[in-house]
DNA sequence: ATACATACCTACTAATAAGTAGGTTGCGCT
DNA sequence: AGCGCAACCTACTTATTAGTAGGTATGTAT
């Protein structure tokens, strides 16, 4: 992997671990065996990397959107709660909830990517949920859009809260909404 | 309102808005028109101060429950909801979810005393729901302790994500939970 | 009157932050 | 062989951070 890369993975990884307000450029550079200024080199500021970082995630969000696109209802549901999943085994929070607490001290460019990224997640889990809807697969009682909020704000919330209860809560929270929409 | 007080407000609010490691001894200085060796004073530490905040939230939340106790279900549910309606009406968010989103970064003690509030919010969650269950009055399937988690991370991540998306969509998220709940 | 505590102050320190100027190294291309 | 560029480096700046040492004003109890 080359540098570029690895600065992005880690800072998505501090960011998620930590916030984006408690890691510095000293913290990649030093876990990357680099000097400061080589993190400059890539990225001039940390708004280049925090932007970068969101758009990561945006397009690796595009990509499963992609190869899922065949599947049925409830397993495209899965892989979006298995995102979710994947970062609770690491302990890590989703990026959308770590950057919206810091959202008011991130430059309005990063705001706008932020909020593209939301748009997204929030635009795929309706389709998802629609298309649930029609095979018959998935019974739900509100509108897409707030049943896709539900469900978003369990996921995002689920992460963070359950650091402070137990990992067991994490999984009965994923398999609920599940259950609940299959009925 | 003495000094103490101000500091405790003040932090609170900044926490909630900004995050734990975007607020400063400087930010509450100013905004007092005090010096910085004042708020020292008053909390020698930046850790005291955030002890002082979250303790605060759960002596609120003490108070909350026994002014409540007598009321029927669905008023105490509605009491807990509108924490979040009067958070949100800001653009503030739950100090529990900005302190998750932080957690690693804190002392030990903070971590503690963060995990007694979300404790006690999860307990008096699950008391709410028995409550209306053996009235009668709520409907759900799962678990309470589940359904208590459902909930606050519906409302946790709701005024996060809603900063993102729109404040109508926490509306809906709110409404949506008690119109679930009584069927 | 004096002693003492409370609540502030001035003036500072050491650490860390993001960011920059300009130099060095090594590799591919012609 | 020599050019140019990518990817690093040293060495620095400026701002901000939490935290401290020690002084001052004001009220209260003895």
């Amino acid at each position: 992997m080359d540098t570029r890369t690895e600065i992005i993975r880690l800072g998505d990884s501090l960011i998620r671990e930590k916030g984006y307000n408690a890691f510095s450029f000293a913290d990649i550079s030093k876990h990357l065996n680099i000097k400061n200024a080589s993190v400059h080199y890539h990225f001039p500021t940390k708004t280049t990397l925090g932007l970068a970082i969101v758009q990561e995630h945006r397009n690796r969000l595009e990509r499963l959107k992609t190869k899922t696109e065949s599947k049925d209802p409830v397993e495209k549901l899965n892989a979006f709660l298995n995102i979710y999943a994947a970062a609770k085994s690491e302990n890590k929070i989703c990026i959308v909830g770590s950057l919206a607490t810091d959202f008011y001290t991130v430059e309005p460019e990063m705001q706008h990517e932020l909020k593209k990224l939301a748009d997204s997640i929030l635009k795929w889990v309706i389709e998802i949920l629609k298309e649930g809807k029609n095979k018959h697969v998935f019974r739900f009682r509100t509108s897409e859009r707030t049943k896709a909020l539900m469900i978003i704000t369990n996921m995002l919330a689920a992460v963070q809260l359950t650091r402070l209860t137990n990992k067991q809560d994490f999984k009965e929270i994923k398999e609920t909404i599940l259950h609940d929409l299959t009925q």
